[in-house]
Formats: C-alpha cells, structure tokens, sequence
RNA sequence: GUGGGCGUAGCUCAGCUGGUAGAGCACCCGGUUGUGGUCCGGGAUGUCGCGGGUUCGAGCCCCGUCGCUCACCCCA
C-alpha cells in the first residue's frame, strides 16, 4: 500500500511547533493592528497579470518562481508569490483609495514560490505584510519600519540587524543605471553573469563571488545619484529612526527582488539563521498602483516571513515555555465519573476555562499521566467519592500541592476561572 | 537549473574487513483496589527508501531510481 507525502518544500506545523508558530503569527499581527493597521483577506491565486506588471517581469520572482496555471476557463491564474501586488489590486478594484489617507492595511497566509527548497526557503511560505497607502512620507516610513521591529522586539528577538537604503526616484535610477551599466561593461564576465547584469545590473552587487565583489567596490552607488528630493527624504528617514532609538544600518548596495521598489528601502537580517537570513523586507513602491491601472498614489510596505521568524526565535530561544496553557485537567475514575467529568467540562468550557479530561478506560495513574503530559496547571480526580460528596481535591500539577483538599465542585469555576 | 551530504523502529542514531538488526528517547502494561513527574520490571514496533546486479550469503559492495537535506542562484 503507497501512502501519500506532502508536496516537496512547503513548511507543516503541527503541535507542539504549530503553537510557537501562532504565537509568532499573532504577535506580528498584533503590532500591526497596535499601529493602526486593519486586516485585508485576499484571494491566493489572482490573474497572473497582476504579479507579471505588478512585480515586473524581469524578476527571478515572475520569471521562474510562479505557480502558473490555466483554470478551467481558460484564464491564466497564478497563486501568489507576495502580497503587495495582490493588495494593491484590491484597493484599486474596490476604490479603497478614495477615502481619507493613508490607508492601513495588514494581511497574512500563505505564498508560493517554485524554487528548491532550502533552509529557511520553501515552495509555500508564510508572511505577515502590512501597506501604508497613500502618501509619500518619511514619518509613514519609518512607521512601517518601527512596526516590523517592535514585533521582533515584542518576540524577545535580540541577534537582528536592520539595513536601509534608498532607491531614488526614477530620475535618481536612471541616471545612475547608466552609469552602472557602462561600469560593469569594463568588467570580464562569465555568460550567465552578463545575462543577470542585463535584467537588472544591480544584482552584482549582490554577487557572493570574491573577484566579484572586490571589482563591484569600485562600482557607483546609487545613493551618490539621488535627486535632491528623493536625499532630502532619505536623510528624514534616517533622523526619525534615531530619534525612537532603531538602529540601522546604510546599505547602498542593496538589492531589492521586487521591479516595484522606489525610494525607501529595507531588509532585516537575522544573525544565526544560515543562509536565507533574511526575516523580512520592503519599501516604498510610488509607481506600483498606476501601473496596475490605478491612480498615482504611493505606498510603503513589508513582508515578514513568518517561518523564519519562528526559526531565529527558536535560534535565540526567546519563546515563552507555555503556550496556551490548559487551565485544569480531569482524570476521572469508573463510568461515572468520567460522565460526571464530562458534564463539567462543558460547563468549564462555556465559562472560558480551558481545560480537558483523560478519554478511554485508562487507570488512574495511566489518566494522571496524560494530565502531567497536557502541561495542565491544575489536575483534579473525579470517582464515586467526589461525586457523593460534592467535593473535590484541587492539585496544583506543578509541585504536586495540594490547593484545596475538599473544595465544592460547584466552586470550581470561581476557584480557577481568574486565576 | 547546478553542486555536496544523507535515507536503518514513532524520533535521534549505532551497526567492525559482507554472516539474515540494535541502543537511547517516546509509547503501552505492571510494581502502588483512587493520584502524574523519579526509580524498577515487562511489552509492541522495522518489506534496513525502492529496483536490479555481484556473492553460498548484502543494512554493508556495484549500477539505477525515488526521496530528504544543505549550499549556489534568489528571497520571506
């Protein structure tokens, strides 16, 4: 008999990760909506259009990472490989741009890239995105970026750094990409090399090659070519982010995977990840809604990928060790006091008290056991006894105290609901 | 797409120069007619990834294949 595998290169989680894995998600959310950020629940498949113009074609990202496929229609379908295309599609269709400014919007779920999957780098990934829409602001900016690093620092995230540059406007690009080009064309390169430099020439600076790195120092920077109004923001940017004590790092050869990016730009990189070090990412995209057929409204962003979150929290050990703790455990004794143990608990339940009970016709120590291994804060035994006398022995399963040796059952939510 | 490493019990792995499988952990039962974690005793579990070849004999050697993994590339 064959059985079944799942698909190569996504992540699963299932308990006792899957708990770490919500709590990471949560608390990411929770920094968005704490900034002011409202949820937005999209599709993961859109019309392939919108990543082919939205993220550009020239991308590694469109050009060889897409789920790509015809739908019975005959449409060309593509499940999303990140968010802010997606997102902006949304708001352009629903006209979520023509009320009051910015708009604030946080999403997260699945994405999906067709690439080999490595450490830290899977076919479906999960990200939490925020999208500040509407104004072209360095207070907006750093906002975004206050927010991703109040979350880490909110998931006791400490071995991260954060590095920022600008990417100009598209006078400041211009100008320097021509200069770039005429560079690298003095530089003796293999085909493939050449092949990448022509997509995007920026890429080399990037290149984890010695000879090449060493030949890219003498490359020009982009952020020697900015305009005086894309400097002007730049430096505004950098000055907020001191004053509310981020720390960062200027990055001038940073490369962003994304066509869309203008202005703005960052990555966060953790220190003991291994390669895909990267835990999140973004920036400003001032072209992206008109060119996705919307009008001329900028907007900033990120991505943070919650899988490798949820691996540097584990690197640094910075995980609370209870997670959704069950409040109190039942090991029943006989028939009925597994019955009677029932009823209780659903009456436990209905008052908000998480809580759980042996199942099975398990002995009393095999029931103790299931309740030492649920993580249950307190454990209590129910048999003929407790059912007769309407009493009950409260154990705290920690230290094996005793709490209460004859507290009335009917007590029980009021001894253990708020505590 | 290109390289490297690895596939043995649920998990982590051992298995010598080829002689038809083992440990630890986990799990279940008992020692304690109704109180877990420690300790002691007992128990179940494997087509040694799959297919072929060499051999009297293959977990081990050879070929193929599938899968996993790490790295390049790229990125969350």
């Amino acid at each position: 008999m064959s059985t079944f595998q799942a698909p190569k290169g996504v992540s699963e989680y299932f308990p006792p990760i899957s708990e770490q894995f919500e709590y990471v998600r949560d608390q990411l959310l929770k920094t968005a909506r704490l900034a002011g950020y409202s949820l937005i629940e999209l599709p993961v498949f859109e019309d392939t259009e919108v990543f082919t113009r939205g993220v550009g074609e020239s991308t590694d990202v469109v050009s060889k990472e897409m789920y790509t496929f015809e739908d019975r229609g005959g449409r060309s379908i593509t499940l999303r490989p990140e968010g802010t295309a997606g997102v902006m599609r949304a708001v352009i269709e629903h006209n979520l741009d023509r009320g009051q400014l910015p708009v604030k919007l946080f999403y997260t779920g699945p994405f999906f890239r067709a690439e080999r999957p490595q450490a830290g780098r899977y076919r479906q990934f999960y990200q939490v995105g925020i999208e500040a829409i509407g104004y072209n602001d360095p207070e907006i900016d750093v906002e975004v970026i206050a927010v991703a690093d109040s979350a880490f620092k909110a998931l006791g995230l400490k071995k991260y750094k954060l590095n920022i540059t600008s990417l100009g406007d598209a006078k400041s690009r211009e100008a320097h990409r021509k200069d770039l080009v005429k560079f690298i064309a003095t530089l003796k390169l293999d085909e493939s090399t050449i092949v990448r430099a022509r997509l995007n020439p920026l890429r080399l600076f990037d290149d984890k090659r010695d000879e090449i790195r060493s030949a890219m120092t003498k490359a020009p920077l982009l952020l020697d070519y900015l305009s005086p109004e894309s400097s002007e923001q730049f430096e505004r940017v950098k000055a907020l982010l001191t004053d509310i004590g981020i720390a960062y790092e200027i990055k001038p050869t940073m490369v962003r995977g994304l066509d869309y990016y203008t202005g703005t730009t960052f990555e966060f990189d953790h220190q003991m990840l291994g390669a895909q070090s990267g835990i999140g990412g973004g920036g400003r995209y001032d072209g992206l809604m008109s060119s996705l057929g919307g009008a001329d409204v900028s907007g900033i962003g990120f991505g943070l990928g919650v899988d490798r979150i949820l691996m540097a929290c584990q690197a640094e050990n910075s995980l609370p060790a209870l997670i959704n703790q069950i409040q109190l455990f039942i090991a029943p004794i006989t028939q009925a006091g597994k019955s009677y143990a029932f009823k209780l608990l659903s009456e436990l339940r209905s008052s908000g008290v998480t809580c759980d009970m042996a199942y099975g016709d398990r002995a009393l120590k095999g029931a103790m056991k299931a309740a030492d291994k649920s993580g249950a804060k307190y454990g209590l035994v129910i048999g003929d006894d407790e059912i007769s006398s309407g009493k009950c022995e409260l154990k705290l399963m920690s230290s094996g105290e005793v709490i209460s040796s004859s507290l009335k059952l009917s007590e029980l939510i009021n001894r253990i609901g708020n505590k």
